[in-house]
DNA sequence: TATAGTGTTATCGG
DNA sequence: ACCGATAACACTAT
């Protein structure tokens, strides 16, 4: 599920709900969602500490730790990502679900911890969970997150250009590559695609100023819409990804296909 | 029962 | 060395 917007949304639940909180506690037995960390080791390097601040970048975050003593000595930093169907949740102290955040969840009650890989409990029992079902997630110590391209939110018109100014890729797979630019996912892709009118697979070499600037544009337009819609599933092709659908603003038959190794929709008209 | 899936990454080949 | 394609990862829902 996670790609930039509701990575946003999990970052905006820790901001309001898990900072400065003694933590007291720290399940992270879960050995492949905390590879390559031992049992233990992420615990021992939380007990005692609080987390301070939340950052993001694309879709990963991290958080900022401090000790709790009058000195506030700076600890590791505590890496999350959601991964394909990671979710970040605060209970309170009788384990009742007490945030979220607001983004469609595909089937999932709340209160419902069945698929709890990784938590932290705060020293009035309240908690931060990590819930994902497929446990593509991953929660690590000091993450390397200086790889990741500019913030596909935040990203000026000169870098959306050069991202795209090198190499053959499709134009696809280049803005699903998180290192040339972080956050978007293969919803997202599609969107972005279907706004712009740029056809999925076509080379990065071979689009014009024109399109580059569309494409910089609709990314713009698609990010700010699945955030203030509160995900990605809200965007305006994605209902129309599958089988038989048409293109709601053409009416052409939408085409499917795999590129950048992803499944992928467009309009068989309007992108060439 | 077989397959697809909103992500990342190691590995392979050109 | 760079770049792109592919398979693997773990597990659920259809």
């Amino acid at each position: 599920m996670p790609e930039l917007p509701e990575v946003e949304s999990a970052r905006s639940v820790i901001a309001r709900m898990a900072l400065d909180r003694a933590i007291v506690d720290v399940d992270d037995s879960d050995t492949y969602e905390c590879r390559p960390h031992a049992p233990g080791e992420i615990r021992a390097a939380l007990l005692g500490r609080t987390l301070t601040q939340v950052h993001r970048r694309g879709k990963s975050m991290w958080c900022d730790t401090s000790g709790v003593g009058p000195d506030r000595v700076p600890g590791p930093t505590l890496g999350i990502h959601l991964g394909m169907s990671g979710k970040i949740v605060i209970a309170d102290g009788h384990g009742h679900e007490v945030d979220g955040g607001d983004y469609w969840e595909r089937g999932r009650a709340p209160g419902d911890y069945r698929f709890g890989r990784f938590s932290l409990t705060f020293a009035d029992g309240g908690s931060l969970l990590l819930i994902d079902p497929r446990r593509l997630g991953r929660v690590r110590l000091d993450p390397p997150v200086e790889a990741l391209g500019p913030d596909a939110q935040e990203i000026t018109p000169a870098q959306f250009r050069a991202m795209l100014a090198r190499g053959t890729a499709p134009v696809k797979a280049r803005l699903l590559d998180q290192d040339a630019i972080a956050g978007i996912g293969n919803l997202l892709a599609d969107q972005v695609l279907w706004l712009a009118k740029v056809k999925p697979s076509r080379p990065v070499n071979f689009l014009s100023p024109t399109e580059a600037n569309r494409l910089a544009r609709a990314t713009r337009r698609s990010i700010d819409a699945a955030v203030a819609g509160g995900g990605v599933h809200t965007l305006g092709i994605v209902p129309f990804r599958k089988a038989g659908a048409h293109c709601p603003r053409c009416g052409a038959e939408m085409a499917r296909g795999v590129v950048g190794g992803r499944t992928t929709w467009w309009c068989s008209r309007e992108q060439v």
